[in-house]
DNA sequence: AAGAAGGTCAACCGCTCTCTC
DNA sequence: TGAGAGAGCGGTTGACCTTCT
């Protein structure tokens, strides 16, 4: 393993023989590593310092802990990830035993793979942004009763989207329901009844807290708990424009049709997206199913703006079904 | 059985950060 | 305050290993 043995600079590189790791671990027991760059001299090695740290710190470390990761220890690291990103030596200090090398190797080889395959970006640990080719998985996971950690983990990544769709709806729905004399025979009515059955979808939420703590320890990204709390603080009949305090930007007209039938959707990337925003479902080119949101960076027709998928809402939210096509009035 | 393809992981490279003078 | 040296970090490489065909 390894690169095969080179000279150079009258130093040698590639792998270390078992001569040369036990004059390193001696010298090292002995004296200390003191300077690095003096090291190599004063223990009789013909290395450069640098990778003679790399040897001791990587490898011949008496704390070092060989082996297969743990699923506690898999655990960990998804989730110190999720909240630190490529940090290696950072995640490795929450790891006793292990080199930030050989999480970094371990990410690379077996974790990064595993996210891709259950249609996650590993950078983000959010559902890559083709929901509708990626649905698959989400519904897998629905069901899950494996407690693989990297499957929970999912699991709970695909839970928090569920739900952000969710909230997002719902308050859609309670701007839409912003009547300023509701009357038991108007739609708003049946609109009231579907807020509050999403209401009563709420709990789930906290019941099941979905990546409670990446979000929580993470202050840059949205959190579920917040969204709930402004959501639900929020009066049923405010003013149906965007509130800046609301995480969601709703700027979408209202005079659509609650409906069957396909809908197209535009997912637009994170990256163009508001920092509070994990992602943001844009209204695409049909308009028989009010748009979840409105999103100012989609453009149709722009190259550059985000690729439309074909779907129906009721596909990927079951549990929400238009059973009739309800109109709503402007507000 | 043998070659190909893909996986693994130790080690290197180059950049950045921190410390000292 | 700026320059230089040392240390640390993340990305990449490439030889060996394992699995597949």
């Amino acid at each position: 393993m390894g690169r095969s043995p080179s000279v150079e600079n009258g130093l040698k590189k590639g792998p270390w023989t078992p001569e040369e790791d036990q004059k390193l671990v001696q010298h090292i027991q002995k004296h200390g590593h003191g300077s690095w760059r003096a090291l190599p001299k004063l223990a009789g090695l013909n290395r450069c310092g640098k990778s003679c740290r790399l040897r001791w710190t990587n490898y011949l470390r008496p704390d070092i802990k060989r082996g297969k990761f743990s699923q506690e220890e898999e655990q960990t690291i998804l989730h110190l990830h999720s909240i630190l990103g490529n940090k290696w030596s950072a995640i490795a200090s929450h790891l006793p035993g292990r080199t930030d090398n050989e999480i970094k190797n371990f990410w690379n080889t077996h974790l990064k793979k595993k996210l891709i395959q259950m249609g996650f970006d590993p950078m983000t640990h959010r559902p890559r942004t083709d929901l509708f080719s990626t649905l698959p998985h989400l519904l897998a996971l629905a069901n899950l009763i494996d407690h693989n950690p990297l499957e929970e983990h999912a699991a709970k990544l695909q839970a928090e989207a569920i739900q952000l769709a969710k909230l997002q709806y719902l308050q859609y729905l309670l701007h839409s329901t912003a009547p300023v004399n509701p009357s038991p025979n108007s739609h708003f009515g049946i609109l009231e009844r579907d807020s509050l059955n999403l209401l009563n979808l709420i709990p789930s939420i906290k019941e099941n807290p979905v990546s409670n703590s990446s979000l929580m320890e993470n202050q840059t990204q949205f959190s579920i708990e917040n969204g709930i709390s402004q959501l639900l603080h929020q009066p049923i009949n405010s003013s149906p424009l965007p509130d800046p305090q609301v995480p969601f930007n709703f700027q979408t007209p209202l005079n659509t049709e609650m409906g069957q039938g396909s809908n197209n959707f535009t997912m637009v990337s994170q990256e163009d997206n508001p920092p509070n925003s994990p992602w943001i479902i844009s209204s695409g080119s049909s308009s028989t199913l009010p748009p979840l949101i409105e999103s100012s960076t989609s453009n149709p027709g722009d190259e550059n703006s985000p690729s439309s998928y074909g779907g129906s809402a009721s596909s990927w939210w079951p549990e929400l079904l238009f059973e009739e096509p309800i109109m709503h009035e402007i507000p």
